[in-house]
DNA sequence: ACAGTAGCGGAACGCTCATTCCGTTGCTCG
DNA sequence: CGAGCAACGGAATGAGCGTTCCGCTACTGT
């Protein structure tokens, strides 16, 4: 009976902003709209329409679209952002007086987690892989890891044979996880922290 | 240039189907259906619309629609058969004469090769999760692999703690291995399998 | 006080589907 | 041979969504 305004997607309940959307200065408003649009897709999944992520943050669409180019470029800033969240874990981890693999395996930790609660990279990172400046996060990220991996290596706990790939493995994994079984990313990381753990044996393809 | 037909879509080759559609029996229909959604489907994702499927069977929409109600019931009965396969697979593994590790691993890597060059099911399965028809498939699956695995525990080859949760993790990783490379899933199913062999540690969560 | 303007919100546009509908085709039976 | 019918295929319909556009608001500077 509705007839097609978002009333449907926006009944749940968003906490209504406090602050009136003008009365925001320019980064205010960047950060007001990555905040909210993470919430939302972690929420309703990366298909939220625009109006909707727009409403949530007391906007219209037109202001998101003075921000953002398009949809493309909001979710691209999001998953540039988390990017930069792990790449700032893994220095502080390195950086960190723990033993290596315990800083490595704590990270994964708390990684995995936030992207229980609220996972944006999930479906959004293939999305906009082709993104120069995801790309540019990604690689740098990927280098951070890789020098965390390497003080592992060196210490002996990680297995020698462990790239970057695996870590990202590992998340796709925890990821994917989700669809067999709330919760089930636990103990998928589990199963990845162990093989990854450093130990002799290492199984091949059969035949 | 082009107007809004699906020619973008179609221009793509597919081997177009050499007898007439309406020469085919009702049950011909349905597997020719089935077989030509999989291929279009592993080739353009789930978002495929309905005249390319139905134009790569040779078929009109129309003809579709008369043999599954909905995409949805197209989807759900392609999820279906792909689980009975696996579910072939394991009873016929269970029943082989080799060790059943031996016969477990190389189950999984059948399956996850399959997976690799054709796969449905990953968007797929959480679409129509839902489906009576797909919950019945999931559950049979399940015991049938359940089997397996105790076979190999019992045989002391399986980690004790592994269950068919287990296995659909690593079937939900390989799959997601995917997004972050192409081909990794191998390297995924290897440290998958590693961590499902038995072995005396186990990683807890920190703290 | 008033013209000028930057920024706002949301209606309207255009496009892509899933699904429905119906004129057409070709076979069957009388 | 012709009416009746079952199945066909694809045009038309309806809905959802990204993006654009524009009338309106609330300041700014003179």
């Amino acid at each position: 009976m509705e007839r097609n305004d978002y009333s449907r997607a926006m009944s749940v309940y968003y906490p209504i902003p406090a602050s009136c959307w003008s009365d925001l200065g320019p980064e205010e408003k960047r950060e007001r709209l990555l905040r909210t649009a993470g919430e939302v897709f972690a929420r309703d999944g990366l298909d939220a329409p625009m109006p909707v992520i727009a409403a949530a943050a007391g906007a219209g669409v037109g202001s998101v679209y003075r921000q953002f180019a398009s949809k493309r470029e909001l979710v691209a800033a999001l998953v540039v952002e988390r990017l930069e969240e792990t790449e700032a874990g893994a220095d502080a981890a390195l950086a960190s007086a723990a033993a290596r693999w315990q800083a490595l395996t704590e990270l994964l930790w708390t990684i995995a987690e936030r992207q229980a609660s609220d996972d944006v990279l999930g479906e959004a990172i293939a999305t906009v892989s082709e993104h120069p400046a995801v790309q540019a996060a990604d690689a740098s990220t990927a280098a951070a890891l890789e020098r965390l991996l390497a003080a592992a290596r060196a210490e002996g706990s990680l297995r020698p044979d462990a790239t970057t790939v695996d870590v990202r493995l590992l998340f796709a994994a925890t990821r994917a996880a989700r669809q067999v079984q709330e919760g089930a990313w636990r103990r998928m990381l589990e199963l990845g922290i162990d093989a990854l753990r450093a130990r002799g044996t290492s199984s091949r393809p059969p035949r």
